[in-house]
DNA sequence: CCACTGAATCGAAGCGCTTCGACCTTTCGA
DNA sequence: TCGAAAGGTCGAAGCGCTTCGATTCAGTGG
């Protein structure tokens, strides 16, 4: 193994001085910069990852918690993860993977042995559990969703309120009177998941701002309950004209369901969604949507991340404008 | 901090005796063993990840590099990555993720800064570009997939020439005398992905050899493309009422399309797919499908990996018996 | 009863890096 | 011309852990 010794004598210089050059740290002549940097190239030098960290006590990781129950929006956490552990590379740190299921234990054991700098968390709930514990672990912590209690913690979402607004006021827009919105499933609900519940805020409030007629109905990811919550809108409501939908999973399958129906999108049936782009673009009408900005939040996290590491410490709550982009799926009522 | 010396003097004993507890490495008396544990718990100790790192040459953590490139089986990726994560757990080891991107220097860097003690790489190709830098790491590895030329290499797999040629034999056994793959994107065959040939090979062979009359057809992941795939198929072999659908992306839209040109599945037409359990029974149809057993290799990779940082080193090739599941997608043939 | 063996524990020497203070030159202002 | 400041480099002290003898003490067979 090539030591930060080898590089040294290689460029005769002290081991200190090698450190210097790759921290940056003193300033270091551009000559033995030069030679020390050669030395490194030429012996294919890199760090002992456990030895930097023993010393510097930085291990250059991010750990980043996902949920890996089978939920349909696996996609959108990919996104996430993916966005994420390029971020990370960018402040020259690696992404470790940490599941929901190894609970509080596995993030005190993370923190604790210093095997990760900072932990970075999804799926966050309203009365998210996790919270005191990852206060207690003196460490930076970054969460992807806002907790109705954040206390001191950092994060970053969607503005799922004024998501669920846009969406509405665009329905308004084009003139449509009476919408529905299909929600995530009741499970997510359940759980207490809190973009759900700031997305139905904003729809209701602004279609009551805009004088129009607002159902909301939780919606399973299969066909049959896409089926059943449709036959529900159409009963309950019959003239509704424009759906939004907050449920990745089941676009495909509602789309489907109206054709059969023989509800034509746009025409009949305007459809808003809230979900990645390229899902977006990918179903059979190209969806009007608000994108699920995945990659963004992914290089914010890290981003804010980093910022605590490097001691600027504002507990900042940090809520992404959604942006619509309109496509096939809406048009103005008849 | 919590160190190891805390913990010593707390229990009474020398710092060795606590890493001796710790390791199992040489024998302890029950009485000793006891008190230290205790005050492991007590004090709420965690070995400090580099420096057993820099003491023991073990980080603890296996580096996973998976395709982060937007491909449509990202689900199985998560679920891949999901198992990785969990068996890796189950050895006491962490999962770092690496994406493609960073390429042969990524890999260098890790293993030479002994971030991970040993890598899992996944979307291998054909004609895999990376394997002669992962012969250089002087580190353990598993291949996800089977390169042309594998070297020492350890490689666990879905044996996907047995997957092909199990597919066909179940539409053989149902009386289908003309069939047709519908496989996976151009640009996987162009990739020269491993596995696209492979399955290719045993649905050809095994076509033949039951007397079946077989047309293969890549197919990009779009509505579009899969339409057009379909009027090529009925308008080249118009008798073909077995289809073998070996691209997770297309199913959806397959299954929609079929349903518009008024073909009933199973009835009109068979469809056996491989994908996903979960994909397969999500869909419009239940599908008779080989399972793609992600968490299977996700396991197998993290166990071969683990045998080979144990010091057994066989630089196996495993492939993972395809296993046909009977939905309500394939019947016999009118 | 002695020499030996094995079990249980300890002390100390690193592992490879960062960082602090010290030291030696230059440079520059008074 | 001298002293101080700035620039550049080095040596050594850890960081917290593992591991290799060394040591002690019982038990054992001859």
């Amino acid at each position: 193994m090539v030591t930060i010794a080898d590089v040294a004598s290689d460029a005769r210089v002290s081991p200190s001085t090698v450190s210097y050059v790759l921290s940056g740290k003193r300033s270091i002549s551009l000559a033995t910069r030069r030679r020390v940097e050669q030395s490194i190239r030429r012996l294919g030098y890199h760090p002992h990852a456990g030895a930097r960290a023993l010393a510097s006590s930085r291990m250059n990781i991010l750990a980043l918690v996902v949920p890996l129950r089978a939920d349909q929006n696996v996609p959108v956490v990919m996104q996430f993860v993916a966005s994420a552990v390029t971020s990370a590379r960018a402040y020259d740190h690696d992404l470790l993977l940490l599941t929901k299921d190894e609970g509080p234990e596995g993030l005190r054991r993370v923190a604790a042995s210093s095997v990760a700098d900072a932990i970075i968390v999804m799926d966050i709930e309203a009365s998210e559990p996790r919270v005191p514990v990852l206060r207690s672990l003196r460490r930076p912590v970054v969460l992807i969703g806002v907790p109705d209690q954040p206390f001191e913690l950092a994060c970053v979402d969607l503005d799922f309120a004024a998501a669920g607004s846009v969406c509405v006021a665009h329905l308004a827009d084009l003139g449509h009177a009476e919408v529905a919105l299909i929600g995530p499933s009741p499970a997510v609900y359940e759980r207490g998941t809190s973009y759900a519940g700031r997305f139905l805020r904003g729809f209701t409030t602004t279609a009551n701002e805009r004088g129009l007629l607002a159902a909301s109905y939780a919606c399973a990811p299969s066909y049959d309950a896409v089926h059943s919550r449709l036959d529900d809108v159409l009963r309950e409501h019959p003239d509704t004209t424009g759906l939004v939908v907050h449920n990745e999973a089941v676009l495909a399958a509602l789309l489907s369901d109206l054709r059969q129906r023989g509800l034509r999108v746009p025409e009949d049936m305007s459809v808003v969604a809230v979900c990645p782009e390229d899902m977006a673009t990918s179903q059979a009408v190209a969806l009007t949507a608000v994108a699920v900005p995945a990659a963004e939040l992914g290089r914010s996290a890290v981003e804010m991340a980093m910022r605590q590491l490097n001691g600027e410490t504002h507990p900042e709550i940090r809520l992404l404008s959604p942006r619509l982009t309109e496509r096939a799926s809406s048009a103005p009522r008849h």
